[in-house]
DNA sequence: CTTGACACCGTACCATGGTACAGGGATTAG
DNA sequence: CTAATCCCTGTACCATGGTACGGTGTCAAG
């Protein structure tokens, strides 16, 4: 039930692309299996684990290198996976509130464009032009 | 009073890199100046204005290319200008939705990390190796 | 008139996360 | 047996927003 797999069906099974797994394996996130003298690489069942992890913990905010290291942390302490987590966490937070305060410029920028400004130079291009930090 | 600048007191007088307003150039943000038989490039001060609205441009999230866009509009049309903020406003409220999601899961994980789990393997890698989408 | 500071020009390189392609070898279905 | 479909390997390329570098020209001060 655990035959090993050729890297086709590691990608098909793991939903990327073939050279996305070699990618990952140019980059060090998973080892490449050695070269039988015979046929294809065999990779493990846990490869497309592997890429489904790396694959959720993009979805996370986590880039490729974090990811490598949570694999390594992974193995052994949770202390230290919690903590990269709580991390990430404040980023995100850090990321919101910037986003947030750009929303409310673009908002006060739009509004202004919205009333009167007869006919004189759009706001929102007189606002960037003249000075006067937006944000 | 306005006497035209080298390409370094341009540069100065924006706050960026002399190479920076060089790779403009390059992209077409900013127009070269002919370089005259003797001696360097004249830049009228307007260059240094139209960089400063380049990088606001930047802090409200506009890319280069979407900035080349708001030059060229600016010098007409206000709708215009402000259907792209109104794009860009509806594209940053997507992105600080997402990274509530992000921030939800991330807090999710870091409590069932902080709770009881005995010996048994860290949550958050559990979470992601196993499966179920934690988005 | 020499020296240091700038300008000019082309090109290469950085990170990020892959994608694409060329020119083979292996395998499997018909 | 042959053709289609994979695999393998190396290399180059994509976007994004610049940065770095080497060699040469120009200018201003001492």
């Amino acid at each position: 039930m655990s035959q090993p797999l050729t890297i086709g069906q590691v990608a098909r099974a793991a939903g990327v692309n073939v050279e996305t797994v070699r990618y990952y394996q140019r980059v060090g996130l998973i080892t490449e299996p050695p070269k039988p003298p015979q046929g294809f690489r065999h990779y493990p069942r846990e490869t497309v684990a592997k890429i489904s992890f790396i694959k959720r913990a993009q979805q996370l905010g986590f880039n490729l290198k974090e990811i490598a290291e949570l694999l390594v942390l992974g193995e052994g302490h949770c202390d230290d996976v919690r903590a990269r987590a709580e991390e990430k966490r404040a980023h995100v937070a850090r990321q919101i509130a910037d986003l947030e305060r750009l929303r409310d410029t673009l908002d006060g920028l739009i509004r202004a464009c919205e009333g009167e400004h007869g006919a004189s130079a759009c706001p929102i291009v007189e606002t960037l032009s003249a000075g006067a930090d937006p944000a």
